[in-house]
RNA sequence: GCAGCCAUAGCUCAAUUGGAUAGAGCAUCUGACUACGGAUCAGAAGGUUUGAGGUUCGACUCCUCAUGGCUGCACCA
């Protein structure tokens, strides 16, 4: 048990023994360690139920606490906190006993979930921008954390395979295909036909008709244009996959919007004949008079010339993975602006009877140097494989400048680990529900608080132990035997890099409570930070036994954190760089 | 018009049930370069947390109003 549970166990039994409610028992590292180590506001808040001084109700609870094992005597300061300073042998201790543990302190959870989460969602015959990044990157690291702590996921990527813009890409495939150009670059050649015929209907009305005919054959399942489509999916899907590779994405499910086609009419009629849905204007709607902030937004599931809507499709969507997987709970990993849709969708399918925890894992939009939205149809986005390409050659300039003896190939790899990972770190380490301006610049960088940061930290300790053994001191880090080698903390660096450590084991529980990798991130980085300061004020290798070992204990444990949390972030580490 | 989200240092962003003197990075300035790897570290400077009220022992955080911005609001996805 962490040395944080253990004292909000202790605490939770001083208070019962005062009277006190135990759940008001929360236990956090110190705001300002010169206040000590770890806090507790508990007679304060203890204090505004009671109505009594919080003052007072910190004395009655110091009076019942016993933690003289683990630290010097608890005082109170200011308006009521409680102040922990932990002596050195358990901060030595529970950092020791890290050793020994291969999950760093992280607890699995006491009840495992099965969740499907859906994320990425690219849409056939269009590039992958920007705009994707979010919902690739928080989505796949919050499945790597979700999974990491014990839960089942299932990950789906619901690509949009079935839109109205097929109308066009079938005409233009018919008139205006260049076969070598789809050969080299499908995706590509296939947004040049979709813009080129909307080009062309702009002054051409007839043409607009023959156009939608196009994609009316295709939803009646003509077999030309069927194929065309299957032709313009399976193209599209190995560009997906290339990038996808890059990122080290995997997908458990890939069940895009038309693997639903036939469930809609189905879906449709069930919900009229059981009352859920309703004829108005001509379109079969869900209203929702029961709740206020919907009154006025019904959920439309069919058009009046018969199509079927995106709500629709998601709708089925729930049907189908609630008989397939029968989930816990379902997390959509797509921007804010379609808060609305879905809680329109999860209204109507709280209608139907699911459930299930549904949920909107919303993200802020990526805004152009306008702070406005980039758009879609403005030409003007970056594309993702552009962005990820362009990461990885300026890593690669720095590493071939900085490694020059190093092989093309090692160059290449790690040039891959860095640019990558500075990408997705840049990403991640914001809030997940703020607008950020896209910058190349930020996307870029290398240096400050950037994924590069954490990897040199942890390339750094690699390199100390690969010194270490040249100089015949130590094998790698399970070569020091924790029993006669203990850590032990004296200077002060030592002792915050060792609290840091083990916050790690609450850091991920966290993250996961409210789907935000940015927390991830702020503890990685502050994890560098401590163990920088660390590096800078302790001398390692040239330092003697028993502290060299110590210090070489305690930067084996930072490199672990650091590696675990990175891949949980789907950021890889180099050995050197 | 209605609804949702947002407003923090010059810029880009943090801030753990409402907690102590609001923190980082970038940019600027000053130091450490015969280095356990400088993609680093030490330090300086930078703030009335958009504004006005309210609740509270305590507010960036909760409530009200105002201002400014973004997004959505019936047959696109």
């Amino acid at each position: 048990m962490s040395l944080l549970y253990t004292l909000t166990d202790r605490l939770a039994a001083a208070l019962g023994a005062a009277g006190i409610d135990e759940s008001l028992g929360l236990v956090t590292p110190s705001a300002d360690t010169r206040f000590g180590d770890f806090q507790t506001n508990a007679a304060m808040v203890a204090a505004k139920a009671l109505k009594k001084n919080p003052r007072e109700v910190a004395a009655s609870i110091l009076a019942h606490l016993q933690v003289e094992d683990l630290c010097e005597s608890p005082t109170v300061a200011g308006a009521g906190f409680i102040n922990f300073k932990v002596h050195e042998s358990a901060l030595s201790e529970a950092v020791n006993a890290l050793r020994n543990d291969r999950s760093l302190g992280v607890e699995m959870v006491k009840k495992p979930k099965t969740i499907i989460i859906d994320f990425s969602s690219p849409n056939v015959a269009k590039p992958m921008h920007v705009g994707h990044i979010r919902s690739t990157i928080l989505g796949d690291s919050l499945t790597r954390i979700a999974r990491h702590l014990g839960h089942q996921v299932i990950t789906d990527n619901h690509i949009g395979d079935w839109g109205t813009q097929f109308g066009k890409v079938i005409y233009g495939w018919k008139h205006l295909l260049h076969r070598e150009s789809l050969e080299q670059a499908p995706i590509a050649e296939l947004v040049r036909l979709y813009r080129e015929v909307n080009a062309l209907e702009e002054n051409d009305p007839a043409l607009k008709e023959i156009v939608r005919h196009e994609l009316v054959k295709l939803q009646q399942g003509d077999a030309e244009n069927l194929e065309i489509w299957k032709q313009a999916v399976v193209l599209s899907w190995k560009e997906f996959e290339r990038l996808y590779g890059l990122l080290g994405i995997i997908f458990d499910e890939r069940l895009g919007e038309s693997f639903y086609n036939d469930a809609l009419g189905p879906l449709v009629d069930r919900l009229l004949a059981e009352g859920i849905a309703e004829l108005s204007k001509g379109a079969v709607c869900i209203f929702f008079p029961e709740l206020p902030a919907l009154e006025e937004k019904p959920c439309l599931i069919r058009k009046s010339d018969g199509g079927f809507l995106y709500a629709t499709t998601d709708l089925a969507t729930i049907e189908y993975r609630e008989s397939r997987w029968k989930p816990d709970a379902i997390w959509y990993v797509t921007g804010s602006p379609q808060q609305l849709h879905f809680e329109q969708v999860f209204a109507a399918a709280r209608m139907m009877g699911v459930t299930t925890d549904l949920r909107h894992i919303a993200f802020g939009s990526i805004l152009g140097e306008d702070r406005k939205m980039m758009k879609t149809r403005s030409g003007e986005n970056v594309e993702l494989g552009g962005l990820l390409n362009e990461a990885i050659e300026r890593a690669l300039a720095v590493v071939a400048e900085k490694n020059p003896d190093l092989p093309r190939t090692d160059q290449e790899e790690i040039a891959h680990l860095i640019g990558l990972g500075a990408v997705k770190y840049a990403d991640l380490m914001q809030h997940r529900l703020t607008d950020y301006v896209f910058s190349w610049d930020k996307m870029l960088s290398f240096q400050g608080n950037t994924a590069p940061y954490l990897q040199n930290a942890y390339v750094r300790i690699r390199s100390i132990f690969r010194k270490a053994k040249s100089e015949g001191i130590a094998e790698g880090i399970s070569s020091i035997p924790s029993e006669s080698s203990p850590i032990v903390i004296s200077d002060p660096s030592e002792r915050t890099l060792a609290l840091q450590i083990l916050k790690f084991g609450e850091v991920l529980h966290a993250v996961l409570e409210d789907q935000r990798p940015n927390l991830l991130c702020l503890y990685l980085y502050e994890l560098a930070d401590s163990f920088h300061r660390f590096y800078e004020a302790c001398p390692i290798l040239k330092s003697e036994d028993p502290v060299r070992s110590s210090r070489m204990a305690l930067a084996g444990l930072t490199a672990d954190v650091l590696k675990t949390g990175l891949s949980l972030l789907g950021i890889g580490v180099p050995e050197r760089m």
